[in-house]
DNA sequence: TGTGAATAATAAACATGTTAACTAAATACG
DNA sequence: CGTATTTAGTTAACATGTTTATTATTCACA
């Protein structure tokens, strides 16, 4: 027994429960990350930009859950080490139209190996169902209106 | 059609999956904070004594998932602002014991109907069940060895 | 069509998180 | 015993994220 407030178990908290498995999740993709010199945040932008082709930073700031300032800085360096490339709109000229390159596409490709290799061993412990269950809960649970 | 490297979509990537829901989670929550002046590592710290009742410094960054230097910095204040007391171990001096503080679980208590509201709107959206289902699944992914 | 409001992006100041090095205490075990 | 290793916590330097203000451009509509 502890000195508890009547309040919820952390483990039945949504955010807590959500920061913990996520940490579970990331230990290993930040090991590999890491041994390849790139940011978690560098890698989403990477992941979106794959995804979606080419896009303003307002779409990556949304897609990547990084604030716009953020994205205006790591979006330099990512430029100057040629994994994005960036162009005004001619249309609206107050957007900036981004796009990966081939060099960044090759980060992704070089990696996927250890990537499935992790996501892998997660569904081996839980199952595919289970998995595709949790993603499909997840993805529900972000259309809620908050 | 886009660009994409046969990599799956990032909806369908755990970690970015988790990202985004707790980010539509969280954004609620965020107001409730700010309107009390809490971060919310704070509030997960808070979280976690009252759960737990006296604990090592260590297990406070673990159970929050923050990093020990952090702990360092946001007890300190916590400290100076009667959340939380300290003390050393007297069996093992390295270690320093903390609990929550009654002003601490005052803002807990304070803000219970609040934090309920906002599960009760999620809950309301998505159904008891498969809300309970996710948590299962998230307790669950948590548990994995990576 | 012209003027106020809204939007996209950036810059600067600040807060927070992270890494590496360090201190103090405890443990392992030769 | 006593010396090497491990552990808990802190500090300091640095990187990153966040907030607020600013600029440039476009949109809304009187």
């Amino acid at each position: 027994m502890t000195t508890q407030s009547h309040i919820k178990s952390t483990a039945r908290s949504l955010p807590i429960a959500l920061l913990r498995a996520r940490e579970t999740v990331m230990s290993p993709i930040r090991d590999m990350l890491q041994s390849i010199h790139l940011t978690e945040q560098k890698w989403r932008v990477l992941r979106v930009l794959d995804e979606l082709g080419e896009v303003e930073q307002s779409t990556i700031a949304h897609e990547a859950c990084l604030l716009l300032p953020s994205v205006t800085r790591i979006l330099r360096t990512m430029e100057a080490e040629g994994q994005i490339s960036r162009r005004r709109d001619s249309d609206d000229k107050r957007r900036t139209m981004v796009t990966i390159t081939n060099a960044g596409r090759s980060i992704l490709t070089d990696n996927l190996a250890a990537s499935l290799a992790i996501t892998g061993n997660i569904e081996a412990q839980m199952g595919q169902e289970k998995l595709d269950q949790l993603l499909d809960l997840l993805e529900e649970l972000q259309a809620v209106r908050t």
